[in-house]
DNA sequence: GTTCGATTCAAACGAACGTTCGAATAGGCT
DNA sequence: AGCCTATTCGAACGTTCGTTTGAATCGAAC
């Protein structure tokens, strides 16, 4: 907040301002002034506002994707080979659950949800290149979660696992970016700033929804059944 | 798209943009040059691009959540008392996922998907006055919701339930919001147009991440436990 | 001390934004 | 016909946006 480059500052602010207000609904000047820099910085450093956002992500995408893998590596070597669907589970969502931990720890106690939010957001944002870029960063770390899945839940059909994994990412975009409003909605009843509990929570949540038996293939509502 | 008068096209034009776009990414201009009416005509009949907005949702969010009561009552009078976990989370999950089939039939294939995705999106988007509509328009329908899953949960705390109920909502809003993203990456192997079979997945795996058993409570990881 | 590349700065650019206004138009009523 | 209300329209309002420019400032190398 005080030390670092201008570079760094901008990217700073751009990432909390973006997690506050979004992408399109976020300013440079917010963002320069928030990081005491001069207007024109971010289109000296970074070129365009669409390329800060694309560095805002990089920034952490790569480190939370390099854990993930490195996670899932460690539990095909521990056990025997195969993996329980809770632990693979865990691997996908620590990193970015827990993506304050391997940051700057001065910042304080907000630092950790402030990150979180942004990640949470931006992987909801709109715009056509920040939803590319997503995918394409995507595309490996899902494969390789999809397979190690497919592996723990013999019978799944892929289909099956693909959806699920959608939602996982779901389940966890929204708490991330909503976990206030839960808060305040439960009268402080969920305490989105107990990383511990909230991880816990997701993991069996996700894990239980991952393991559940699939749906019978066919099936019509209520056109040709008179059910009610 | 044709006929209707000037109020309803601006609603339906909005919708798709929002849909498209989020809210902040989408101009009045845009809006008001789909539905072919003059840019003037949204302060006139709305007041204000975001009155709009509330309206754009207002005309769903009702609709969608008193079908979800009925369903929800349905349940609890069909059988002796109890209701079956994946029972209530259809009755939360189906009205929004076909929301299309109590609009205007004529509009084509793609209005239900447009929709969901406007659904989707408008409920992780940002701007404050937004985020508080949706917060209260949700308020009785979750508690609701919260006590028939307590019903059939015996033993799970309240905590463990909202937060859970948190997740399914997520899962959902990203599913709506980028099921053609999951299309592409799995090769269509997931077919988003298929409301049914999304219906299924979406349910089998709510429900059984609603009835996972609950983590244990306490747990530290790697401060004290040395486990690499 | 001077030179030179890298960075910062104040100022302005044109474009697009949400909103407002007054005149024009349409349609029912007497 | 004439009137009245509701709606539509073109045009402009002031503001803010992302971006650009050219001069000022800095820091090391020589």
């Amino acid at each position: 907040m005080s030390g670092a480059d201008t570079k760094t500052e901008i990217l700073d602010a751009a990432e909390q301002l973006f997690a506050e207000f979004g992408y399109a609904a976020t300013s440079l000047r917010q963002i320069t002034t928030a990081a005491g820099a001069n207007l024109a910085a971010v289109n000296y450093h970074f070129g365009s506002k669409e390329e800060l956002a694309k560095a805002v992500l990089a920034r952490r995408i790569g480190p939370i994707n390099d854990e993930r893998l490195q996670r899932l590596d460690a539990l095909g070597k521990k056990l025997g080979k195969k993996a329980a669907v809770a632990d693979i589970i865990r691997a996908f969502l620590a990193p970015p659950l827990r993506l304050g931990g391997t940051v700057n720890r001065e910042e304080g106690h907000g630092y950790r949800q402030r990150l979180c939010r942004m990640f949470g957001r931006i992987s909801t944002e709109q715009p056509p290149f920040l939803r590319t870029f997503l995918a394409t960063q995507f595309r490996d770390v899902g494969s390789r979660f999809e397979r190690a899945l497919a592996a723990a839940l013999p019978g799944k059909s892929a289909a099956a696992i693909w959806w699920r994994i959608h939602f996982v990412v779901g389940a966890m975009a929204h708490t991330l970016q909503n976990s206030e409003a839960l808060a305040h909605l439960t009268g402080n009843l969920c305490d989105p700033s107990d990383v511990d509990a909230l991880e816990d929570q997701l993991v069996a949540f996700a894990a239980g929804g991952m393991s559940a038996a699939e749906p019978p293939k066919a099936r019509r509502k209520k056109s040709a059944l008179g059910a009610r």
